[in-house]
DNA sequence: ATGAAAGCGCTAACAT
DNA sequence: ATGTTAGCGCTTTCAT
């Protein structure tokens, strides 16, 4: 058979070096703005590059150059405005600094590690966040891979991490909780599923502990509102029916929310809740919650790679920098559906 | 100086073959799983690949194959849900597939044109949305480039186009308020600004047109909450105050429906308002707005591009299959904003 | 200022 | 079944 299974080539520089009457030397040099060009010369290679169509083979530059001049990121999937965010984040900074954004979404897939380890292969530096591989892979590549940045997840010994603070926004939302005069918490939830949630329930925790209230066992579900709904119908059916119900998420939050309302419950008369996230939703529930600088956590982790990669790229005797580590703030957005407060007007909106 | 500015290159072919005490062709025939490897052979250069912690290099197969293994996807932004869902459907396919995601957010940037064209360098075919660039550039590429989708924008010649219908639902939309009573309308939202609103704007004024209502010139706006709220605050100043606001999409539709309750309004007594997408929000301020098969853009866009990379790849005397172009419905979703049912029980839900 | 040539790491046709 | 070798398209010494 003669089919050509091989893409058919572009143009190539040989054929601009061969239309200018110049070696493809020149021809590199013209396209990269070297300065080792006469005007003339110059000036005949780009009128070849114009006839012909040239642009530059990335594939042929990036295997001379030994880089891809692309950055990688990780996440579970982009369900929900967080991961949607941080990856917006991420790539808007990555283009700044002209550099290609590839992206792979896990879905919980079991091959996960098998691709990142593949996308490893394909970039010069990449992000991976929580909740997509373990931390035998992330090993790994940090061993021998590019650069690496964790975002959203437990840091390892040599690789950057950035995260949000969960632990004390949590405490702090169970401080309010309690003000408000609950003593019958429910968390729901999964803290194993992720750093951030294990965080939310470790303040969440603290919070009540410090208020002499027992800590209930997390009722644990995924992220998302049926998970939640199902979650409250369970827990409203229960015989002592908490009084306020902290969720790790607020697609959780609007769940349980749905659920009580749907039981007849008035929230936050009946039944106080509470979410994280401060999706567009969350707003319009009326939802109490707390907010994540998101954009900002992928700015960030795009810089420090783009960090690690310079530094890579340049005299590799000198020692590499020191590790990075850094926990971004959050913030407690008040709301309604914690509970009506006991003085003075409704509070509206009110951030502390 | 004698920085080392190519990057290390890590363990290449030559040095398992070596190991091993084979050609790198054996090497490369017992990485593609070729059975014309003996097992021994196999077992000895599996033992160095082990040993030696061997990956192939992606530059170095791609380059040699002629393909990339990658996708792109070029849109606007991943604020709010729509784009996101696209780009997961898409971006989950194309994994599915064996491709790896390239994405570039082009945020209305001015050099969106040059990036666009570098994206058509790294991949073996990519897919546009509508608001990112021209037709010039999607032509040129079309050309010369890799195989081409588009999503959500008008088709040009030669190229596959899919779409989610706009002009049936919006025409329906303004059946559907009309016969609430609604007389006086306002469309908010930018016609020029993108195919899909085009056609909502479009189809709405069939349906007013239909009904022997004028038809109001669209109030332009840009696709958040605050533009929305703006926009409607000029327009509940005017003298004649429409019935009923027709918005480009749901975060704008939220953003008017904020505007009139804090003017003293109610939605939908005072003052009726639709959106478009069903985003998350839009059940909970319970928006009427029409619902759109988001993800199954992405993984159509991801299924049609490999029939064409696929086409491409093999017997090139034989001509390419005839160009694509589908529409996929969306569906009105009907809740209290759009005005109170004039019989019956008030609707909860309701599709149609 | 320009050219010749040696890679970069791999695949695949061809030879044995 | 295995080895040899010629690319793939570019960058970058090293000469001139």
């Amino acid at each position: 058979m003669k089919a050509l299974s091989k893409r058919r080539a572009g143009v190539t520089i040989y054929q601009v070096a061969q239309r200018a009457g110049v070696s493809i030397a020149t021809v590199s040099r013209t396209m990269r703005d070297s300065d080792l060009v006469t005007p003339e010369t110059r000036a005949r290679v780009l009128a070849a590059v114009e006839e012909l169509g040239f642009t530059p083979s990335r594939l042929g530059r990036s295997l001379a150059e030994g880089q891809h001049a692309a950055n990688g990121i990780v996440f579970p999937d982009l369900i929900g405005p967080y991961y949607a965010e941080v990856v917006l984040g991420y790539e808007e900074v990555a283009a700044d600094l002209g550099r290609s954004v590839l992206i792979l979404a896990t879905h919980g897939r079991r091959d996960a590690a098998a691709q990142v380890l593949e996308l490893a292969n394909r970039v010069d530096g990449m992000v991976v966040m929580g909740r997509t591989v373990g931390d035998e892979v992330v090993e790994r590549i940090a061993a021998s891979g590019p650069p690496l940045v964790l975002v959203a997840r437990d840091p390892i010994s040599t690789v950057d991490t950035i995260r949000t603070d969960n632990e004390r926004s949590a405490r702090e939302l169970a401080e309010h909780l309690l003000a408000h005069g609950h003593r019958r918490f429910a968390f729901v939830g999964d803290p194993d599923d992720s750093p951030d949630v294990a965080g939310r329930y470790a303040g969440f925790a603290a919070g009540l502990r410090a208020g002499g209230v027992p800590v209930p066992a997390p009722v644990r579900c995924s992220f998302d509102i049926e998970a939640g709904r199902a979650a409250a119908e369970a827990l409203l059916r229960r015989r002592s029916r908490p009084q306020a119900v902290v969720c790790a998420n607020d697609e959780v939050a609007l769940g349980v929310h749905t659920a009580a309302t749907e039981a007849g419950l008035t929230v936050p008369d009946d039944l106080a809740v509470t979410g994280w996230d401060d999706v567009m939703a969350a707003r319009f529930a009326g939802l109490t919650t707390v907010r994540q600088p998101m954009r900002e956590l992928g700015a960030t982790a795009a810089h420090w790679l783009h960090d690690r990669i310079t530094e890579r790229g340049s005299d590799r005797s000198r020692p590499p920098s020191a590790v990075r580590s850094q926990v971004l703030p959050t913030q407690l957005t008040v709301r309604r559906s914690c509970g009506t407060h006991r003085t003075g007007p409704p509070p509206r909106e009110v951030q502390t």
